[in-house]
DNA sequence: AGGAGTCTGTGCGGTATCGAACGGAGATAG
DNA sequence: CTATCTCCGTTCGATACCGCACAGACTCCT
């Protein structure tokens, strides 16, 4: 797992925090280290901590029937764990699995909603990122419907490496399966076909990317559209609001 | 197109809200009827009102590509359109059209905010709505690749119908391969079979239910998932936040 | 009554994905 | 070094849905 520690990892949420204000909010976080497949959320179980990626990412899946799941979100640096408590509930309605280790700055419930009562700042941009998550939850439901696995895989290794802050990282087909709601075999076949076009190169759960550049080619257009959205949907800042 | 106006429509968030608030917002507001396939909101536009449909419904639909669009939402007198104000942004992610002709409440995007800013009681049944909003999109991404046309017509039937508040309205087999996301004639093809079944009958776009507890068994789960998930969450009422 | 337009039913070949099964190659542990 | 386990590749038939095309039936207008 390549976790090449750039600078500090920081959270980009929180980055776009006054001064005053973010260190205040910092002192109540308590930094932890994250594993791979921890589960950090059940559906209908209480939510103890809003969770803020420094540098692992976390899968958001739901479940219908039992046993059919399907990750509809993916949560990095750029994002934070446990929207529900910005909106006043305190549980929460998916799973949330740890895809990438690394660290994150946690607090807990009660506290991180005192801070979102009380921080105008604060508040302004989880509501701006709770309106970008929607907005990428309805554009998941149209590309998970109308795409081929191949470019729904590229957008995800695309998505993934944003996240993971490198360009190569541990998964096995079996997983990627489980995140896109295939079989383990369609996914074999569409990693093929990339990896064929020298866009990609796995074995035995290595994943690298070689070529960004065609692999967003490869990609549907999800993916750009929903980076623009958010950088777009963020950047308005400093609105009293 | 039936309306059945049993008693003087209204709108349950709006409802829910203490007797004084309730009288002040009300008073802020507008009615306006709307005419089916009426076009609310378009991506990327300024928001110029927030709706609250009485005894109309209106879809949220995402679109994809170009002329690829799907229906993830749909909002009737349980809800409001508009939730991108409550969360400070200004602008839709998707198109809103009105599906079910009727009345609705409205104001203006500014008065809107104001009231938002100032009812914390108001404020907390939006944010618990969203939450709801949010928990159904994960849900409508995971019902809509899983499931068969079949029993999404079922389920899109039965959602209708709670928010028509009657078991017969008007649409075609066109419009609803539209929401649905396929052929026109698969359409055909899973409503004749609820037909056979004795279920729904239709013809020439009359729709009418016919036995709501068998649709609901071909229904997938999602239908009533979902109408828990709402109860469930906005129930809890009352809570400072 | 006749003609135009709308809505629904049916049939045909094509394709992406499914479910199940098996073989082989690489890693790991004794 | 060998046994076991994990991961990946391939094949096969089945199925749900696609795009296209056309025919019948109902409605509305003149």
């Amino acid at each position: 797992m390549s976790r090449p520690k750039a600078s500090a990892p920081t959270n980009r949420l929180l980055d776009a925090l006054p001064g005053r204000q973010r260190r205040q909010f910092l002192a109540d976080c308590e930094r932890v280290e994250l594993d791979f497949a921890q589960v950090l959320y059940e559906p209908e179980v209480p939510i103890r901590h809003a969770y803020f990626p420094l540098d692992c990412f976390i899968s958001l899946v739901t479940s219908v029937d039992d046993n059919v799941q399907l990750e509809v979100g993916l949560v990095g640096n750029e994002g934070m764990l446990g929207v529900s408590l910005v909106l006043g509930v305190d549980v929460s309605p998916k799973h949330a699995v740890v895809q990438g280790p690394g660290s994150a700055l946690r607090m807990t419930a009660a506290t991180f909603r005192r801070h979102c009562k009380d921080g105008a700042a604060l508040r302004g941009n989880l509501h701006r990122y709770v309106h970008v998550q929607i907005a990428q939850l309805s554009q998941m439901t149209a590309c998970t419907h109308y795409h081929r696995v191949e470019a729904r895989l590229a957008r995800w290794l695309l998505m993934t490496r944003d996240r993971a802050n490198g360009d190569h990282f541990h998964l096995t087909h079996e997983y990627l399966a489980f995140m896109l709601g295939v079989r383990r075999v369609g996914i074999t076949q569409a990693a093929s076909a990339l990896q064929r076009r020298g866009l990609v190169s796995y074995k035995r759960g290595d994943i690298s990317i070689l070529d960004g550049a065609g692999l967003e080619r490869a990609s549907c257009r999800c993916y750009g559209a929903a980076k623009n959205m958010y950088e777009k949907t963020m950047r308005v800042r400093a609105l009293p609001h």
